[in-house]
DNA sequence: GGGAAAAAGAGACTTTTGTCATAGACGGGT
DNA sequence: ACCCGTCTATGACAAAAGTCTCTTTTTCCC
C-alpha cells in the first residue's frame, strides 16, 4: 500500500478528464506477477516492491517522459499502450518501441543514472505503475534474479535495436515495410491500436508519403489488399521476396 | 586516424600470424580485472573463473563469429581490436561497434541462449579469453554483482544503438559523418586502427564514395583539412553545425 | 626502387527518398 | 445530412544517396 503525496486533478470549472493522475491506491502485489522482470520475486520481497509503485494514469496523446531529462522513474504498464520514441529537430519521429501491459521501459537511465535517450507518450488511455529509479536501482542490487531478468530484457532490447539499424542501413524503404507488415500480420499484436500511413513511416524510419506509395505499389504487385482501412497480406510469399532489396 | 588540430597516435602493428591459435594456458585472475563485468569479484570467485576461460587468438582480418550461428561462447578482448557488424545479403555492411582490450561481447546470446545477431572479426592480431555461453551464465546466476555489471554493459549497449538507429532514420550522411568525424577526434580511442574511407562508410552506414564526397565537401568548407592520409578538424563548430541537418 | 594491391579522387548518371501542394475520402458528432 | 478534423491519394519536383567507371595516389612488400 502506498501513502505518497497525491497530486489532485484541481477540478477547476469543467472537471477535466483530460489531467494526469496520480493516485494513492493499494497494490495488489499479484498483478506484478506480470512482469518478467519481477516475476521471480518471492511473495515477501514482491509485496514490499509493490508497496513502493505508486499509480500513474495518463490521457491518449500525453507525453510521459522526454529525451534528455534526468531519469525519474521506472514505468510498468498496467493498461493501454505507450509509444517510445526519439525525435529530430526537423520535427521527424523515430519509433523504437510500443509498450503494453505487463512491459516496462526506463532502465537504461535506472541503471547508469544517464539521462534518458527517448521520449514516450501514451497512445491510448494508460495506466503505469512508477516507482523512482534509485529505488528500483537498489531492488536489483539485492535481488539477484531482478538483476538477472534485467539483463534479459535489455538483451532483448539490444536484439530489437540491432535489427532496427540492420534494416535502417541496409535496406531500402520497399524492404522494411514488408518486413513490417509480415510482422504484424505474424505476430498476434494485441495492442495495435490503428496504424495510420503516418504511424507506420515513423516505425520504419520515413515519412507518410513514401509508405502510402509503397503501399499502392504493393497493392499494384497483388501482395496486399486494402479494404476498408485495413490491409490484407495476399501474397505472403511474395512480400517475403520484397523482404530482401534487389 | 582523426585527430584535431594536433594530437598524435601510437599505431598498432598487425603481425603476420597465419592460423587461429588455442592456446591452453594459465591465466592470471589479475588480468581480469580489467573488465568491468568481472571486476567486482571477489579474489577468489576471480581466480574460479579464470580457470574456466581458453585463451584464443586470431590473425587480422579472420571471421571469429558469424551471425545466425548458435551462440558459443562469451569473449573478452585482452589484446587486439574486433569488429562487431550486420551483413547485408547484397555484401553490405554495418559496423555495430569496435571493441578493445577491457571490452566484451556476445552477452546478448549467453543470456537468451538465442542466435548470435551480429558477425566479429579480427581487425588487428587480436587475443581473446573465451568461456562457453552457458558457463557464463551460470556465474551470472550465482554472483549478483556479476548479472548487475551485465545489465550495465548491456543498458550501454542499448544506449549506442539508441543513438545508432536516430542517426540512421533522422539524419543525412553529411550530419553522420560529421558527427562521426567529432566523436573520433573527441574520443582518445586508442584502437584506433586507421580509419580507411570504407571503413567509416560501413560505420555511419553508407558507401565509400559518399564518404569521398562528403569529406571533400568538408575540405572545400574549410571544416577539414587532409594531411597525408590523415584528417584534421579544422572548424570544430563548423562541423558541430553539420552535425543537424538544414 | 619497383610494382602490385589497396585506397582515394572524381564525374556522369540512376534510383531512391523526401517535399510540397492539392484533392478526395472517411468517421462521427450534432 | 452536414461539417470538421484526420487520414489517404497522387503527381510534380527536388534533394539525397547509390552505382559505375576510370584515373591517380599511397602503401607496403619483396
Amino acid at each position: 500500500m502506498i501513502v505518497e503525496a497525491d497530486r489532485k486533478t484541481s477540478k477547476d470549472q469543467d472537471g477535466r478528464e483530460s489531467e494526469t493522475r496520480e493516485k494513492q491506491v493499494t497494490i495488489n502485489h499479484q498483478t506484478l506477477t506480470q512482469f518478467p522482470i519481477l516475476a521471480a520475486l518471492d511473495d515477501d520481497a514482491r509485496q514490499k516492491v509493490a508497496s513502493y509503485f505508486h499509480e500513474r494514469t495518463f490521457p491518449p496523446g500525453q507525453t510521459i517522459a522526454l529525451e534528455g531529462e534526468h531519469c525519474g522513474k521506472v514505468y510498468f504498464v498496467i493498461r493501454g499502450v505507450v509509444r517510445v520514441y526519439r525525435l529530430s529537430r526537423e520535427g521527424r519521429e523515430q519509433v523504437l518501441a510500443r509498450l503494453g501491459p505487463g512491459e516496462a521501459f526506463n532502465f537504461v537511465p535506472a541503471l547508469d543514472g544517464g539521462p534518458g535517450r527517448a521520449s514516450v507518450d501514451a497512445l491510448t488511455k494508460v495506466t503505469l505503475y512508477a516507482m523512482p529509479c534509485e529505488r528500483f536501482r537498489r531492488i536489483a542490487r539485492e535481488h539477484q534474479e531482478v538483476a538477472l531478468a534485467v539483463a534479459e530484457h535489455l538483451a532483448a532490447q539490444v536484439r530489437r535495436l540491432s535489427d532496427m539499424v540492420e534494416s535502417l542501413a541496409l535496406h531500402t524503404i520497399r524492404a522494411r515495410l514488408a518486413r513490417f507488415l509480415l510482422a504484424q500480420a505474424e505476430g498476434v499484436q494485441q495492442p495495435s491500436h490503428r496504424w495510420t500511413q503516418a504511424e507506420i513511416a515513423a516505425h520504419i524510419g520515413t515519412v507518410r508519403e513514401m509508405v502510402g506509395r509503397t503501399l499502392r505499389a504493393f497493392g499494384a504487385a497483388g501482395l496486399i489488399r486494402r479494404q476498408g482501412g485495413q490491409i490484407v497480406v495476399v501474397d505472403r510469399e511474395g512480400l517475403e521476396q520484397e523482404t530482401v532489396d534487389a
